[in-house]
DNA sequence: TCAATAAATGCACTTCCGTTGCACTACTAT
DNA sequence: ATAGTAGTGCAACGGAAGTGCATTTATTGA
């Protein structure tokens, strides 16, 4: 695991025990999670640390927090590399209407949008639901 | 004020006193408004009632619902006539990191997206945040 | 090495928003 | 007028986000 304390020591976060467990939780899972979730997952770490290991992540640029409609923030490791406040790397995300995950669509970048006069876009999200690629396999 | 009652009820909804002065505020503001707005226009209602009253417009097809990413549920009148189900109608909203107000721009439609092999889109959200008309004007 | 300092973690508590159950009131229809 | 339905008010709950402070752990440098 030396790559996952490397990422974080490249991005000035130094790399706690409970870091790189986090880290390596969200890099095993292929969705978006909660906070929520990492708290069912590490039973016994207390949710201000895994709150705040989240808040770290997102301004070292580890993480980027997605609001997916569900009023509940979700957080997904960000490609190596990416710049996620950059217009060109803001991707779309898909929220399953059937098993309420959400997960990242990198390759599908947000398209550029004319605005009225006067509006400066700085961010934008864009998130589509329905039925995620697993759901309607089945 | 017969317009309102008439709008109501032509979606089904009985117009009582409180929810045609609902309509009424909600169609004075051009922005779109949280239930916390409300309630705070109508100190002597009582929450539940604004709550409901939000829900039974949304049910309708009288008020959308938009998630501008504060994680707090905003609220603006339909256009008459709209289907907001509709990808048609899907409009984006622009959320002022400034001022806080959260707009609809419904002449600016939701561009349609191709998604990987499996993924059926049923719905869409895209909010863009920066800096509003008003905000950069000044 | 050891003390001083800084960073990370844990605990307790708060606030805010959304939501529900139940009782009461106002309206509608027979 | 009466019964039934729809609307409103009151109280309480639960989830999630956020904060202050004490304690523990890691880092630094004398
Ligand atoms: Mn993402
Ligand atoms: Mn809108
Ligand atoms: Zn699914
Ligand atoms: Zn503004």
């Amino acid at each position: 695991m030396k790559e996952i304390e490397k990422r974080l020591n490249d991005n000035g976060v130094r790399p706690t025990a409970m870091r790189i467990l986090i880290y390596k939780y969200m890099a095993e899972k292929e969705i978006a999670v909660a906070l929520t979730d990492i708290e069912n997952a590490f039973a016994k770490a207390d949710r201000t640390t895994l709150y705040r290991t989240l808040k770290t992540f997102e301004e070292k640029g580890i993480v980027h927090q997605i609001d997916d409609g569900t009023h509940i923030s979700k957080f997904a490791l960000c490609e190596p590399g990416c710049n996620c406040e950059l217009e060109q790397d803001l991707h779309l995300h898909f929220h399953c209407n059937n098993c309420d995950e959400t997960i990242c669509l990198t390759e599908q970048k947000i398209p550029h949008i004319n605005l009225p006069d006067g509006y400066v876009a700085e961010d934008a999200n864009l998130v589509l639901k329905g039925i995620c690629e697993k759901c309607s396999g089945q």
